[in-house]
DNA sequence: TTCCAGGTCGTTT
DNA sequence: AAACGACATGGA
């Protein structure tokens, strides 16, 4: 049965395509997507959103519609640059992934790129089938639980995940979320290939906390050229975009990546 | 063939 | 504290 839901300061393919999420596939306008054992499908068009597969209450949440996006855009909107990527990147909400599958999507991605990231997670993806109509996909397994075969094609990134999922339990994750960001952060940095970065990545878009800053490649370069180009490394970079963009300075990180990516050349 | 890709780690300055 | 180079693999 397909729903609706009226939304407004949304765009679902900004925020399904700005990179933070790897688990979905366009087919004849919907975008299918998995989350733990849900599989689901969704369109928009204008301020109608439709829905089939999961509840109102989880995609509401999932979509990040939940915020005050009015006064989140208010707060750092504070220079012409960050205002010029609002506007291009109108709608972009911050997603509420699963945090397992959020790191797992993040220890692949270093040194990667999206399309491959995508390949490795469904290779990875062994658990249960979940089906929707005709179509069909399967679960990541849970944290113990994770197989990688030898074609999955990890490279080096698949003594990380074997480590990963050694050490990882459900309730050390559910711990991290009760954390303070920068002990959070600390605790996730214990596991080997989590550095900076990949913290980052998984405390915004896993566990919510709007004041990571990620900053790789693309951060990096949108950063230098706008904002503070004495700043060599990335570290420093990530603390001055929180120092400067306070308790939004996620989603400031994520207009600018997304932004730099799609609408301004390399 | 060579270079680079949503980084991290160990080693050397 | 900052600056390398290696790491697997695939696509341009």
């Amino acid at each position: 049965m397909i729903k609706n839901l009226s939304v407004s300061n949304f765009s679902l393919q900004h925020s399904l395509e700005s990179g933070q999420f790897f688990r979905y596939s366009l087919v004849d306008g919907w975008y299918y997507v998995t989350v733990r054992d849900m599989f689901f499908r969704l369109r928009q068009q204008n301020n109608l959103l439709e829905f089939e597969g999961c509840s109102e209450l989880f995609i509401k949440h999932f979509l990040g519609l939940d915020i005050d996006y009015a006064a989140m855009v208010e707060f750092i909107a504070k220079d012409d640059c960050m205002k010029q990527a609002i506007v291009c990147c109108q709608g972009l909400r911050l997603l509420n992934q699963d945090p397992w599958e959020c790191l797992v999507g993040f220890v692949l991605s270093s040194v990667s790129n999206i399309k491959r990231i995508t390949a490795n997670l469904q290779s990875l993806s062994t658990g249960d089938e979940l089906r929707l109509g005709t179509h069909v996909s399967c679960m990541l397994p849970r944290p113990g639980s994770l197989t990688a075969s030898s074609n999955a094609r990890l490279g080096f990134r698949a003594k990380y995940l074997s480590e990963i999922n050694e050490l990882v339990t459900e309730s050390w994750l559910r711990k991290i979320g009760k954390l303070p960001y920068l002990s959070a952060k600390e605790e996730l940095m214990t596991l080997s290939g989590v550095g900076e970065k990949i913290a980052d990545c998984v405390l915004l878009f896993g566990y919510g906390f709007h004041e990571a800053f990620p900053v790789d490649v693309w951060v990096q370069r949108v950063m230098q050229e706008n904002y503070c180009p004495k700043l060599k490394k990335p570290e420093h970079i990530a603390s001055f975009g929180r120092n400067y963009f306070g308790t939004h300075a996620g989603y400031a990180q994520q207009f600018l990546y997304h932004w730099r990516r799609s609408f301004l050349s390399s």
